[in-house]
DNA sequence: TTATAGTCTACTAAATCTATAGACAAAAAG
DNA sequence: CTTTTTGTCTATAGATTTAGTAGACTATAA
């Protein structure tokens, strides 16, 4: 299951995504607008922006907005960053693998092999999920 | 990520399945040949137990042993009897479904559909991934 | 120079996961 | 029919992770 903290930032970054090149957009709006508590959702955008995803301007006026486009940011790289690795075992993990401490054989572990599938699939869609797919796929349907 | 408990249960299950129709099993030796706690073992069994998917022996001589073939026990329910929901969202769950907070229009939201198509995936490989196919993969590699 | 709004550090609370203790029940062996 | 073995069950403790909050600090625009 995906972390609160990974839901909050997909809802954010698909709210700031339909005002992608609008200027900037309050921290406040986006709490409110998603139900998302503001303290919390702070830590997030700013995790957000260190990844290069968003960028802040200060001062009255100021804000959060996109900075690539929405066809540049996949759901991947998004819960990746929030939750760490998509695998399902440490040992297939391909950004935070770690060894299974009982597994002695790794390369002929018929565990592993199943979990290696899911993984390469799984990480097919979510690579191929952009914020201007999700956009596209919810046209016509303006959430509030 | 599998939680502990689900690892051991397939380890176990996998431990049992190579000693098929061969006599109970003392949980004991399965603790100790795949690393396992032994009273965290004994609740993991006895939830396979309850599921019909183990069968126990009391008294001198007992143990644990697979009740059905290998090839009828697929990861899928192993998961999801002891991790609960394998969908990465609860509104996409099959057996723990729960409706979204923030969303309003579940019929339409793009995000939904990204998971219902990993979940589909995800479901599809550990449902055809059997005990009996665990074992194939890993033959002629014995594990201690 | 003041008000606004993001930045950063440090906590606290809640939930979940992992592991253990110990009493009890059933079955086999002698 | 008594002893030993081994599974059953309830309760709980400890550790870790997740979620949420507080408050001081900093940059910027008007």
């Amino acid at each position: 299951m995906l972390s609160k903290k990974c839901k909050y930032a997909i809802h954010a970054l698909v709210y700031l995504a339909e005002r992608y090149q609008q200027g900037p957009v309050h921290i406040q709006d986006i709490a409110e607008e998603q139900h998302i508590p503001k303290k919390f959702l702070e830590a997030i955008l700013l995790e957000l922006r260190n990844a290069k995803i968003l960028h802040s301007k200060k001062g009255k006026g100021g804000g959060y907005y996109l900075y690539r486009k929405p066809e540049d940011v996949n759901l991947m790289e998004i819960m990746r960053l929030m939750d760490g690795a998509i695998a399902m075992l440490p040992c297939v993990s391909l950004n935070y693998y770690e060894p299974c401490e009982e597994c002695r054989d790794e390369k002929n572990c018929g565990i592993r092999d199943v979990f290696i599938g899911v993984r390469d699939e799984t990480l097919r869609i979510l690579s191929e999920s952009t914020l201007a797919q999700i956009l596209e796929r919810q046209k016509g349907t303006r959430r509030v």
